[in-house]
RNA sequence: GGCGCUGUGGCCGAGUGGCUAGGCAGAGCUCUGCAAAAGCUCGUACAGCGGUUCGAAUCCGCUCAGCGCCUCCA
């Protein structure tokens, strides 16, 4: 029996609004599909959120066995700017006021797109398709839309016809709106004048004079609409169907929306069969956002150098601050969540090192209840990311066990008592959690790596070995303070060993 | 205005109709030359007011407070 068979996964369905079974198109295999980055500036912590929160999800699914297809796209051309520059393509606007090429404004941002999620140790996906790589099939996708009669011309622009999609459709399925509601709440825009309805949005739009990113189409030369790259490449790449979209919750509406209503109107299917949304950061209870002036990117997270930000925190400890809670669930941001992180994370690790240096298991008479009992908190850490990928829940679980490991390691005597086939199960999974779902790295492993400097603190640690046992408390009490002084800590064990940790 | 969400002990943050969340901080004890670490024990919580129920923090209603989307946004 498979890991998935022994622990379903359940997932909360925004399509639905219901927590569901998952069950995958094809048995065995995932096809997930993310909305990346619009790649016109830096990503702030905000934005990392999300990413981190699919990648636990990917790492998951790979963990209990399956096979994942992770499309995560980038965003390189498309977005409007929304007020005055209407119809001027961000990256575009962007690219005039830095001198740059559109292309390595996009390649620059990029590159920082790449560097931030390996900071924070997020997985690559299996494709990363771009806007720009895919013109061919949204210019595709446009013409089939419109030979559905979804979609109509205006002056070289296209637009899809929201009114009529939603004769045969709901429009605002997924966001729970109904378009009615939505014509007497819609704002007068300026530059709407070309769409029939103010609802409608654009597929693809004809370039003004002077725009810097444009591509030939049959209606003009142009550049395609703001939604429309996620529904060609997810068809591209999973099929008209698949089984999880993601996303944060600000792209439900419009953008999620009006993804679904083009899969529908081009391919008679909606696409995902789940939807899942990442909550988002919030600081001070607001979101994080670069309009709120609120947010800062991973760099001045980690120098601590921004008003919001006491010190630095590393990246592991704020992957740890962002597992804490749930993806679903709002998370604030502040100085005293992110140091109460820093020492769990801490201590989490300390239990995974821990393990090396524990007696082995079953050397005594089994204990058949504690055995069994210590194999269930496995179980549960499972069992608690099955359900809906609650990290909280299974950090929970991982921390009962970090709580037994200490105990072993001062009473060998208990741990005598655990067969072995159980301590293996418990510690592949304990460590298999730690690292390979929630992608937890052991930042002091590096300065274990240092010979130098691990030689020369085990001089230090002789000296003060000899000084404590003959007695001289002073000399034995200046080392380990002043070792302190630079961020040092050394530790009496019993038996009269000494460890060290550096801060 | 429309749609939706949240309000948990000093802090962060899970959670389910009755059974311990967990982390951080705090108190006591054990261990220890002293520390640190670790282990054990403890506090006491579910915004307010009603209702349903044998029983609700968990379901329903109202009130208050806050947030998100409706415009690019993870």
């Amino acid at each position: 029996m498979s890991l998935y068979e022994a622990f379903p996964v359940s997932l909360t369905n925004s399509l639905t609004k219901q927590k569901e079974k998952f069950e995958p198109l094809v048995p065995g295999h995932v096809g997930m599909y993310v909305c990346g980055p619009t790649v016109y500036s830096d990503v702030h912590l905000g934005n990392v959120r999300t990413f981190m929160s699919f990648d636990v999800i990917t790492r998951y699914f790979r963990y209990l066995g399956y096979k994942v297809r992770y499309v995560r796209n980038i965003t390189d051309v498309g977005h409007l700017v929304g007020d005055v520059d209407e119809g001027e393509d961000k990256i575009a606007k962007k690219a005039r006021l830095e001198a740059l090429e559109p292309m390595e404004v996009v390649q620059k941002y990029t590159n920082g797109f790449h560097d931030v999620m390996r900071l924070f140790n997020i997985v690559a996906p299996s494709i990363e398709p771009t806007a720009t790589g895919h013109l061919v099939e949204q210019i595709e996708f446009i013409r089939q839309l419109m030979d559905n009669g979804f979609a109509y011309e205006k002056a070289g622009s296209v637009y899809f016809n929201v009114r009529k999609y939603n004769e045969t459709h709901h429009y605002g399925e997924l966001s729970g709106r109904n378009v009615d509601e939505m014509l007497s709440n819609t704002r007068n825009l300026t530059g709407q004048d070309q769409k029939e309805d103010p609802l409608d949005f654009a597929l693809w739009k004809k370039a003004e004079d002077g725009h810097l990113m444009h591509w030939p189409s049959p209606w003009s030369e142009g550049f395609p609409g703001w939604h429309l790259e996620c529904s060609a490449m997810s068809t591209k790449y999973l099929g008209t169907t698949f089984d999880i979209h993601g996303g944060g919750m600000d792209l439900k509406f419009p953008h999620h929306e009006a993804e679904i209503a083009q899969n529908k109107g081009c391919n008679h299917e909606g696409g995902a069969q789940y939807w899942l949304h990442g909550n988002m950061l919030t600081v001070n209870g607001r979101k994080m956002a670069k309009s709120e002036g609120n947010g800062f990117t991973p760099e001045e997270l980690l120098t601590g150098n921004h008003k919001l930000l006491e010190r630095g925190y590393s990246a592991m400890t704020v992957r740890f601050f962002m597992l804490m809670s749930h993806y679903g669930s709002t998370l604030d941001f502040s100085n005293e969540a992110l140091q109460a992180a820093e020492k769990g994370y801490k201590r989490l690790t300390a239990g995974l090192m821990l393990l090396d240096k524990l007696p082995p298991a079953g050397t005594g008479t089994t204990d058949l209840k504690k055995s069994e009992a210590l194999k269930a908190l496995a179980d549960q850490a499972l069992t608690n990311m099955s359900d809906d990928f609650n990290t909280s829940k299974t950090l929970a679980s991982l921390f009962e066990i970090v709580g037994k490991i200490n105990t072993f390691y001062q009473n060998p005597s208990e741990i005598a008592q655990i067969d072995t086939d159980s301590w293996d199960y418990v510690t592949q999974h304990f460590s298999g959690i730690i690292k390979d779902v929630l992608g937890l790295t052991v930042e002091t492993e590096a300065t274990g790596n240092n010979q130098l400097l691990d030689g020369t603190l085990n001089v230090l640690i002789e000296l003060r070995k000899h000084a404590k046992f003959s007695q001289n408390y002073e000399l034995s009490d200046k080392i380990r303070d002043d070792l302190k002084a630079v961020g040092v800590q050394l530790k009496d064990e019993k038996g009269g060993g000494m460890s060290y940790n550096i801060d």
